[in-house]
DNA sequence: ATGTTC
């Protein structure tokens, strides 16, 4: 793919086209990518990433993540901070899957001890873990307790026997982005959610069980702060969001800022899927206060399939969760929009940063993050696809030229009608049991697309979050066995 | 991503 003209390398692997590149652009854009990933952007991103670096309020630069691709206004891979005064808020920067992210879970268990009972540990995991679209959950609640869940996140979950206190220590944010308010809420959001909460959704989400083998280990001593200890010990990964909670909340308030942007607000944009309002405007405030529940939202799904995935391993290893040692790694959100203190130009000051399809990374030491982490910096877990890996890696110091985000994912090659024309997913699913990975799906078609050739290599992109100092490497994990939605 | 095109 040709890459403009106007593109300036800055450093090994950061891009960067200047104010300049086209009207409007109140601040650079800066794409950080090896060569080899920058060529393998599509056009989009360049034009997505110039058309945020013209949105008002904007701070330092407009950026995109190694894993960089076209996406809904804002590339997947962006990252925005705003000066919360004179800046505005847009879903497009926060995606519809709003707190779409990873947890990781450890297991006591080495790979040989669950080889043979594989098979029927994933079966269970797809029985009990609900996936596919508009799949609901085994938590039967009112409308009404699920507003609660959305005001109160994992912390409703931890008085209703779903948690385990440390979870909520390991969760970005204890699991609950405060001032959450659901009257900001549609009732169409809460009709399509109330029932949603345990379930894994659809597309590129999935619940993976995966093994941490010793020639994988990048840094053995913060493998063990994060929990991985023994050769070819086990993990559990999953990746999901919101639902169609998160999406209607999107789709309700991209509607409102379309009616008030321009004509309340005399706010242009280069696209309309760059919708906003104001910061410090009733929408804007409306829209972040749903927001939040949708995070909150996400953050209990996750919290509730956790303890599904707890009760499964109980059972088919008849051994208490405990005794199993199934502690929570970390939990990341990589769909948000959050107020955030970063030193800008030599200053200590709040600013709203929007990351879309890029994961908080903060380094050691910082305000936020877990005290068993403190020295380490926090867990980052970035997905690969389901045939490739995955990454267990850290937050630098070195991320402050990023306010502390990196990548999220593989990023796709190839639209998913792409992959469905070129992979078959019932020929996949028997390639990928050949070569060791056990896969459970609702959905031939889903998994098809989902295949490993799909997807940039996971190994160019967390070699250029480290190359340019967002993230370092742990640990490499690989899968054994995979539930997909 | 998504009751996958109100």
């Amino acid at each position: 793919m040709p890459v403009p003209n106007a593109l300036r390398n800055i450093a090994p692997t950061v891009w960067e086209l200047p104010v300049g590149y086209k009207p409007g652009m109140l601040v650079p854009a800066r794409i950080f990518a090896t060569e080899k990933l920058l060529h393998a952007m599509d056009a989009g991103v360049f034009e997505q990433v110039s058309n945020v670096a013209c949105l008002p309020g904007i701070i330092n630069h407009a950026y995109c993540m190694p894993d960089g691709h076209w996406g809904y206004g804002f590339p997947i891979g962006g990252l925005a901070a705003m000066d919360p005064e004179a800046g505005v808020i847009s879903p497009g920067g926060i995606g519809f899957d709003i707190n779409c992210g990873m947890r990781l879970v450890l297991t006591n268990l080495t790979c040989d001890e669950v080889q043979p009972r594989l098979h029927h540990l994933v079966d269970q995991l797809f029985y009990r873990v609900p996936a596919g679209v508009g799949g609901h959950g085994f938590v039967r609640l009112s409308h009404d307790e699920f507003c609660r869940v959305v005001e109160q996140g994992s912390r409703w979950c931890l008085k209703n026997g779903y948690a385990w206190p440390e979870d909520l220590e390991m969760t970005e944010e204890g699991g609950c982005f405060p001032g959450a308010d659901a009257s900001k809420v549609s009732a169409k959001a809460v009709d399509r959610g109330y029932n949603q909460i345990g379930t894994l959704g659809s597309g590129n989400h999935y619940l993976e069980i995966q093994v941490a083998r010793r020639e994988n280990v990048f840094d053995e001593e913060t493998a063990r702060a994060f929990g991985i200890t023994a050769p070819d010990q086990v993990v559990i990964m999953f990746h999901c969001g919101s639902r169609g909670f998160g999406h209607q909340v999107a789709t309700d308030y991209l509607q409102t800022f379309l009616g008030v942007m321009e004509k309340k607000y005399g706010i242009q944009v280069n696209d309309r899927e760059l919708a906003c309002a104001p910061f410090r405007s009733r929408e804007g405030q409306d829209y972040f206060a749903a927001m939040k529940c949708a995070v909150n939202m996400a953050f209990a799904n996750r919290q509730v399939i956790l303890h599904r995935i707890r009760e499964v391993f109980a059972d088919v290893f008849h051994r208490d969760p405990r005794d199993l040692g199934m502690n929570m790694v970390y939990d990341v959100a990589h769909n948000t929009a959050k107020l955030e203190r970063h030193l800008v130009q030599g200053k200590m000051r709040e600013v709203l940063v929007h990351r879309k399809g890029a994961t908080r990374a903060f380094g050691p030491g910082m305000e936020g993050i877990p005290d068993c982490y403190r020295e380490t910096g926090q867990p980052v877990i970035i997905g690969g696809s389901m045939e490739t890996g995955s990454y267990l890696l850290a937050g630098m110091a070195s991320g402050d030229q990023a306010f502390y985000t990196t990548a999220h994912g593989s990023g796709r090659t190839m639209s998913r009608h792409q992959a469905k024309k070129l992979f078959k997913g019932q020929k996949l699913q028997r390639d990928m049991e050949a070569r060791g990975i056990y896969v459970q799906t609702v959905s031939y078609g889903g998994l098809a697309e989902e295949a490993g050739a799909a997807y940039k290599d996971i190994d160019d992109v967390v070699e250029a979050t480290e190359l340019a100092g967002l993230s370092r490497r742990i640990v490499k994990l690989t899968p054994v066995g995979n539930v997909k939605g």
